[in-house]
DNA sequence: ATCTTGACCTAAT
DNA sequence: CATTAGGCCAAGA
């Protein structure tokens, strides 16, 4: 279902990437769904298999840091990700955006046209 | 069964 | 620039 796309999505997110809800609602198909992303990671805690904490809005900013344990263990695991963090928003996003449309090892780099 | 809320996004005022 | 409104699907009361 439609948490089951989100999952399959989120886990698809390489390591040191972040993706955000509105591009993972868009691959789905349901380009305004992008609430029901952020739903399904609270329901995703119960599984271990979804890194919640590489999903964070368009901006970069840590939303959901709130509803892991800790306020910190979101960007701890983050930063443990290589990704750098700073007033819970994450550093260089541009460059570590991963977009699931591309699926593939596309580096965006400095590609921004 | 209905009503409200939710880790959001976009466009309009 | 700040605020509001609408949309989406699902779960809780």
């Amino acid at each position: 279902m439609f948490f089951e796309k989100v999952y399959n999505i989120v886990r698809k997110i390489p390591i040191g990437r972040v993706s955000t809800y509105g591009a993972i609602a868009r691959h789905i198909g349901s380009p305004n769904s992008s609430r029901m992303v952020g739903w399904a990671m609270n329901a995703s805690h119960q599984k271990s298999d979804v890194p919640a904490h590489r999903v964070v809005n368009r901006i970069g900013l840590l939303s959901g840091k709130h509803h892991f344990y800790g306020s910190d263990l979101m960007k701890q695991l983050l930063e443990n990700e290589g990704i750098k963090i700073e007033n819970d928003k994450v550093i260089n996003f541009e460059n570590v955006f991963w977009d699931p449309n591309d699926m593939d090892d596309n580096i965006k780099s400095n590609l921004k046209l």
